[in-house]
DNA sequence: ATCATGCTCCATAGATCTATAGAATAGTCG
DNA sequence: CGACTATTCTATAGATCTATGGAGCATGAT
């Protein structure tokens, strides 16, 4: 009964349209950026160290097979991953590559995420702890990518300006930072600076994505930063429009 | 601050090593299959159409990203998934496919998915179902595959033997059948033979690897199947071996 | 030992992909 | 409208991937 084995061959092909964007390094790179927050052809160029005409066929490519939507504004065009599923599927690449690849975990640990991740701050305890008031959550991620989506309450202090701002942190409260997620740097190399500073630090087990697609409240815009808004604010927030601690359940979401 | 961009390109370039393996068709169908049950060489090359040397550079560049393992049987080389995170993989690049990629839905609706899947059983239903004993389970894959594991108190019905061994099925329990997954048309099919004979059957929204993720019980062996045991044994086994209807958010770990 | 079986390794022609320069297009601002 | 800017399209040389036949290697049987 082979009368489908036609179609069923077309099925893979179109699977593999999908597969193609992921074979290239900087198309993984570009999706990822893109899982953050959208932004311009240019932006992704400079973020990727392509050249500008090389990086806007990489994104024809990833928009062929859909991956990627845009969004023109003025004379810019902005690029956004095209849905909740295209972070799931680069965030289930991610996850396979740690835990089959020993190479991903060797570079990892070979950056520091090791030193500064052997303790990782679950969601819940970071809830808890937040709520009362116990520590700051620290968004180390660029600032275009803390104002696309955030945790609520959360400040933001990219790891670029992280040194130089220091003291805009209170030294009596131990940071929780997070950054892209479990393959991103920012984070740990964050908590290392703090910690060599004698302040107290750790990393957030998640990433935004991963807090996004547990289900929890994402917060957008510039938020409430500046350096003059109190602690008390910060917290507030993350108690406030966190809807329930405990894991939704929604049919997928890796709990992790 | 680039003193790491060295290093993250090597990860990039890591995480592309698994992307490689999903650029071609037949790869994403080799993975696909190794997903449900292992197999010899020989059986993937003709599962999949492929000349045998032709499957076996497929499976090298699929070992050398890590995604299978082998098993060596005397003369014989069993190839495996190599672990939970593949499988899920898998499925989020399908999940991707079917939500992103209109040609995809389009595929399965002109294979008559659409009729068969209007009202698809969702789990808590089935279970719900199974144990009061008002439906029967069919896993309608090959035979290896329901040895290698499938959901407990499910009857291995073949689709190539559905047509012959209809007489099996007791005519007044509705049927809810199952195969690897929504990508896979087995079920579907099934469900449309069954109907076409007059008899109730739905498809269910998951296949076995699904089911499998949500931490529901899988059981092995060639299970109870044979005719002979009663409907009431086979809805038993569901229920008994069920821990909790709820996902259990087990990390990890389903022994294989 | 010798042979058969089941797979992997090797070599290679043909197909496909990548980076990039330069031209073309779309939208903006005087 | 015409100059200008941000992107996309086009063409192409160089690099990489795929299918496949046949040799080479273990394992098991005679």
């Amino acid at each position: 009964m082979e009368h489908d084995s036609g179609r069923r061959a077309d099925l893979y092909e179109q699977l593999a349209r999908i597969g193609k964007v992921v074979v290239h390094p900087k198309r993984i790179e570009l999706l990822d950026l893109l899982c953050q927050a959208e932004r311009s052809v240019e932006a992704l160029a400079e973020a990727t160290g392509l050249k500008l005409t090389t990086a806007s066929a990489h994104l024809q490519v990833m928009r062929q097979a859909r991956l990627v939507e845009t969004r023109r504004d003025g004379t810019r065009v902005f690029y956004r991953a095209a849905g909740e599923e295209v972070c799931r599927f680069v965030g289930a690449m991610g996850d396979l590559a740690r835990t089959r690849l020993a190479e991903v975990d060797q570079i990892l640990r070979s950056l520091g995420t090791d030193a500064a991740g052997t303790e990782r701050v679950s969601r819940d305890e970071l809830l808890a702890r937040a709520r009362a008031g116990e520590v700051v959550v620290l968004d180390v991620r660029p600032a275009e990518e803390y104002s696309a989506g955030h945790i609520p309450g959360a400040r933001s202090l990219p790891l670029e300006h992280l040194e130089a701002r220091l003291d805009e942190l209170d030294p009596d409260l131990e940071v929780v930072a997070y950054c892209r997620g479990p393959l991103c740097l920012l984070a740990p190399e964050a908590v290392a600076l703090l910690r060599g500073r004698g302040r107290r630090a750790r990393c957030l087990e998640d990433g935004l994505p991963e807090w996004r697609q547990a289900g929890l409240p994402v917060e957008e815009g510039i938020g409430t930063d500046g350096g003059s808004s109190d602690g008390a604010e910060t917290h507030g927030a993350l108690v406030a429009t966190t809807p329930s601690p405990t894991n939704p359940s929604t049919h997928e979401g890796t709990p992790r």
